[in-house]
Parts: structure tokens; C-alpha cells; sequence
RNA sequence: GGCCCCGUCGUCUAGUCAGGUCUAGGACACCGGCCUUUCACGCCGAUAACACGGGUUCGAAUCCCGUCGGGGUCACCA
């Protein structure tokens, strides 16, 4: 892409702003920037989505670059769930780690003779200074300025341009870090691709740090240089860098790269509110109706599991919630895709070529949007119910495995045939891959059922309701074949005989046979039990009714 | 507090740049009803929003000004 026109130097006057629309030039390059902190917040897949999807439409690439330019220990493994999550959802990058590229490395930590070559250059033409305040003495500047309601800016007392005043501020015990010599006045302009015309005044930027006094640099500084290297065209992320902007444009242009173009997003908002969410704060959205049925009903498949479910680990601002639960990344992807973005006022459902086609940057909001568990799971119904029974069984016999319903991988459970029978009379009931456990009556002994007390009271506590089910366990010994449409015909018929209601003994029936007082259609559920569990189930149920009374 | 951004149903949004076709459309949730052996699905229906105040205009959700509200950011974190 061409040099930005407006931008070029000095960056401190006031400059005419690009129109909003945009031509796409050359190849289109994106980035998604993570620090390796052990997990993929929600909202950052939602970053990453859009940089994907950019590079996507445009025919460009999509770069993976890792800013753990402050992380000493366990990169790798604070890494991994985050590539983890980025590879299940299908965020695949051309670049970055263990697939390499021409312009690595992609880790900050082994980039740092190019920050520190920088660094020297912007020394060198005078866009940067060594400075010698020690950090109380720049707190005092900063807390007199915010007691006259004014704008931080350093005095540059401490600042060194000489050679000679370095060494008196050495001779002081003073060290050096190096600041960015940012302009004083003027305007900046920056022609954001979300946002439009933003403007800054130069005399609010502070002359910020970019190199300590070790040597080591900071993000600011890395990140422009990574950009510049990387050839990042695009800079698409978070609002929250906005006003970290005019500094790296100040750096970029004392470099002398060329400028990328930037977008920043909305963040993802907490449920039913307008703060940016956070993964630390679970015990305040458990308050919303919407967000704890989300959770609760996580956490009940977790349990099931016995996956580890702290905070930490198990929680729904963190993608490997969804996973652990069987969520369909495609579902996730497409939920994500329409918070903070839309087509037009109706399309919602999006494959992953429609959304590569349909993306665009013009089209993505300006305000936050927060994040809405139901409409997450309204989307992810819907994917669910696409799925074919033999794609179900493969999604849910993991779970039932987990939960030690199914043995491990033994032949005979791959080819349970009960697995394929549940989930297709469960249908739609099953939203996520673990709701296979609350079928789990299928998958026990009979003796190890665990009733829904209160129900069981109900309609097998009275005398008439067991002597019922008796009579007609009997009739149920003799149906054959054992299938739904007999079963149910042997219903019909005893009931009519008996001149009562067919719910009369539906509900006892299904209470005995699974414990539980709700689920699908009772003959096939009769139907896949099977006649000996069925039956066993009634006079096992019949014994703890009489022993109950 | 300084700077910056944002503001349409509870939520996600369409419409705002090029003012009328918007008595503001769709989706999710909620509520009512139908279906029904329970639950779920499905179907039908209902409630529900242009933050406020001034302008400009024949006409404003759309343009201008102001107010209020919300958020982000002000590190030798990323």
C-alpha cells in the first residue's frame, strides 16, 4: 500500500484525513498479537476473527506474532492454549509459530537486537533522548499535573542531549532510560477504518518510555518495530490501543516505515453492561439470569467430567470453556462475527466462506457490544441441529467416555449402537456435545439409577400408581416386537381398557425406567432400554416405592 | 481529573455518510396461546427503542449546537 499521504512527516501538524472507504493495493497483511498468558479471552478471539477475516477477504495473510516481550518464564507453556484455541476455532495464520515464515522471528523475546537498533536510530535523529529522573521524580510531575487538571507532560529536566550532560547525571548515580522526544504542538489525525476522523493534540502526548535502563524495550517501541518488519498493512485491534496511537505513529515515521492503517474495534462488553469483560469477574456476571444458566450448565458437564473447574481454568470468558463443554467452534466463530458486526438487518447465519466473502471493515460498530450467553447458545442450536447423527456420536462418545458412562475405546464402544438410538430421539435437546449426559440413565445399571425424588413421590408414591404399573409391567413382558410402535400400542390399549388417562402411567413409566421426570418420547425410550432393563427398571422401582410408603 | 471514543427495543443489530418510502425492520431473550405423555422443538401472537434539550428544514433516528450518560486510556504492563 502506498505511503499515507496526510502522514507523512512532520506528523505534528495538522493533516487531511483519507476518506473512510479504501483501496486495497498490494497484498493485505494482518496480525494477531498475543501475550502468552495461558489462556484465549473470548474477546481476543474475537480480535483475531477480524484480522483473519481481513486478511481473508482480501486475498492477504494473516500473521501470528507473540508479544511476551515481558515474559521470562514458561512461554511455551502459556502459549499453548492460546494456539490451542486459535486451531480449534479455525483461525489458522500463514505466519508466526511452529509454522514459521520469511519475516520471523514472530517472538518478541528473540527481536530484540531490532528494537534496540531502533531505538539507537530515533536517538540518533533526535525523535528520542536518554533521560536521567529517577521515577519519583517523574511521579511528582505527574501528580502536580493532575492536581492542576492538566495534561501530564515532563518537564524533561533530566534529559540528556550531550554527552557531557550524561556523564554529570551519571556522576549523580543517575541512570538512563530512553524517551520518545514527542512533539508539543500540532494535531494528529489518524483515519481509523472503524472509527473515522479521530483527532489528538500533540501537547496532551507524553514523552513516553521505550527502552529501559537495562536495555530492554517496551511495547510500544516493539510493536511498531514489529509492524514495520512483519509488513503489517493492517492494524486491526482493540479500542483500548486508540489512544496509544499518536506514540507509535510519532515512532513509525521517525523510523521513516511506512504507516499501516489502523482499525480498532469495540471491545466485548459484559453481559448487560458496557464494560469491557473480564476474565477476573466471573462472580459478578454469575448475577446475570443469562450468564449463570450459561455457566451452570457448563459446570454441570464439567463436573460430570471431573475436569478441574476453578476460575482460572473453567470459565466462559475463556474459549476452552466452550470446547470442554462441546460447544462447535463453528458456532463460536459465527456468534463472535455478529458482535460488533453485521451484513445488513437480517443475515446471521454465516459459513466460513460467507463470512470471508461478506467481511468488511465499513461494516463493523463503533459502539461496544456485550456479550449475550443466549443468543451464543440461540446460534449454537442452530449449528447443533445441523449435524448429522454419525457426526453427533463422534462429538458426544467423548463425553460419555469422560464421564466413565462408555468404555474408554474399546470396540464395543465405538460401535454402541445406544449412542446413535439417544441422540436421535434426544434430537434438539441436545445443544452442546456434553448434554449427552443428561441421558446418562441410558448408559447406567439398572440398579445404580438415581431418582428425582420429588417426581418419584408424585407419581409412584400412591398405592394405585404402583399397583398400576404392575399390572401393566406385565402386559410389557409379552409385547414383542419390544420397539416404540408396540410399546405404545400397548399403552393405548391398556389404558382405553382401564378407562384412564394415558399420562396416568406415562409418568410412572418414565419415572422408573430413567429416574427422571423429563426427556423424550417414553416408547423410544422404552425401545432403546430394552425389555429385560425395562422391566428390571419397573420391579426395581416398584420395590423402592414399597419400601418408601 | 486530562485526553479520546461511544449512545436505536432487556441484548445483538438494520436504518445515520447521500433527511421523506421509519406510525423505526430483523434476531435472541421474556410474556401469552396452540401442539403435546413430560421436557424440548415447532407454530401463532403480544410487550418493547431513536439518551435529553435546543436549532436548521415543508419534513430529522438521520444535519448543527449544547447537555447528560456510558466506556477506554493516562506505567520503566502488554
Amino acid at each position: 500500500m502506498g505511503r499515507k499521504r496526510g502522514l507523512d512527516r512532520p506528523c505534528c501538524q495538522t493533516v487531511t484525513p483519507l476518506p473512510r472507504s479504501y483501496d486495497v493495493v498490494s497484498m493485505v497483511r494482518t496480525r494477531f498479537a498475543p501475550s502468552p498468558t495461558g489462556y484465549l479471552h473470548i474477546g481476543g478471539v474475537r480480535s483475531a476473527l477480524f484480522n483473519w477475516l481481513f486478511a481473508r477477504h482480501h486475498g492477504g495473510q494473516f500473521v501470528l506474532r507473540i508479544d511476551d516481550t515481558d515474559q521470562q518464564r514458561n512461554v511455551d507453556e502459556a502459549l499453548a492454549p492460546i494456539l490451542a484455541g486459535l486451531k480449534w476455532l479455525g483461525i489458522d495464520w500463514d505466519e508466526g509459530p511452529e509454522v514459521g515464515g520469511p519475516h520471523g522471528p514472530y517472538h518478541q523475546s528473540q527481536r530484540t537486537e531490532a528494537y534496540a537498533a531502533a531505538v539507537e536510530q530515533l536517538l540518533a535523529g533526535g525523535f528520542a533522548y536518554r533521560d536521567y529522573a529517577r521515577t519519583e521524580e517523574i511521579q511528582a510531575e505527574r501528580e502536580a499535573a493532575q492536581a492542576a487538571k492538566k495534561s501530564f507532560v515532563y518537564s524533561r529536566r533530566w534529559m540528556a542531549e550531550t554527552d557531557a550532560q550524561a556523564a554529570q547525571f551519571e556522576a549523580e548515580g543517575r541512570q538512563a532510560v530512553v524517551r520518545l522526544k514527542t512533539p508539543h504542538e500540532g494535531t494528529l489525525v489518524i483515519d481509523d477504518l472503524v472509527r473515522g476522523r479521530v483527532e489528538f493534540n500533540w501537547a496532551d502526548e507524553q514523552d513516553h518510555v521505550i527502552q529501559r535502563a537495562d536495555g530492554s524495550c517496551l511495547y510500544h517501541l516493539a510493536t511498531v518495530v514489529d509492524e514495520h518488519d512483519h509488513q503489517i498493512t493492517h492494524v486491526i485491534r482493540a479500542e483500548e490501543h486508540l489512544s496509544n496511537t499518536p506514540r507509535q505513529l510519532f515512532i513509525a515515521e521517525s523510523l521513516g516505515y511506512e504507516l499501516p492503517r489502523f482499525a480498532h474495534l469495540p471491545y466485548v462488553a459484559e453481559p448487560g453492561s458496557k464494560t469491557k469483560m473480564s476474565k477476573r469477574k466471573i462472580p459478578k456476571y454469575i448475577k446475570n439470569p443469562e450468564f449463570a444458566a450459561l455457566y451452570n450448565h457448563g459446570l454441570a458437564i464439567a463436573e460430570r467430567l471431573g475436569l478441574e473447574t476453578s476460575e482460572d481454568v473453567f470459565n466462559p470468558v475463556v474459549t476452552d470453556f466452550y470446547e470442554a463443554v462441546g460447544y462447535l467452534p463453528e458456532a463460536i466463530v459465527n456468534y463472535l462475527l455478529l458482535l460488533g458486526w453485521s451484513l445488513d438487518d437480517r443475515t446471521e447465519d454465516f459459513s466460513r466462506e460467507a463470512m470471508i466473502e461478506a467481511f468488511t471493515l465499513e461494516r463493523v460498530n463503533k459502539a461496544p457490544a456485550s456479550f449475550d450467553p443466549n443468543k451464543l447458545m440461540a446460534v449454537q442450536d442452530r449449528y447443533m441441529q445441523r449435524l448429522s447423527i454419525d457426526r453427533k456420536v463422534e462429538l458426544a462418545r467423548p463425553f460419555l467416555v469422560g464421564a466413565g458412562l462408555l468404555a474408554a475405546s474399546s470396540d464395543e464402544a465405538e460401535s454402541d449402537p445406544r449412542i446413535a438410538a439417544v441422540l436421535e430421539a434426544a434430537g434438539d435437546r441436545i445443544r452442546v456435545a456434553g448434554d449427552i449426559l443428561d441421558f446418562d440413565d441410558f448408559f447406567l445399571a439398572d440398579d445404580a439409577l438415581v431418582y428425582d425424588e420429588k417426581a418419584f413421590a408424585k407419581r409412584l408414591g400412591a398405592d394405585e400408581a404402583q399397583a398400576l404399573l404392575r399390572d401393566f409391567a406385565t402386559r410389557l413382558g409379552d409385547v414383542d416386537p419390544f420397539d416404540a410402535e408396540a410399546t405404545e400400542a400397548c399403552l393405548r390399549a391398556f389404558v382405553e381398557e382401564r378407562g384412564i388417562k394415558i399420562g396416568d402411567l406415562v409418568h410412572p413409566i418414565r419415572l422408573a425406567v430413567t429416574g427422571k421426570a423429563k426427556g423424550f418420547g417414553l416408547f423410544e425410550t422404552l425401545a432403546i432400554l430394552g425389555r429385560d432393563a425395562v422391566l428390571r427398571r419397573i420391579e426395581l422401582a416398584l420395590t423402592k416405592a414399597a419400601a418408601g410408603t
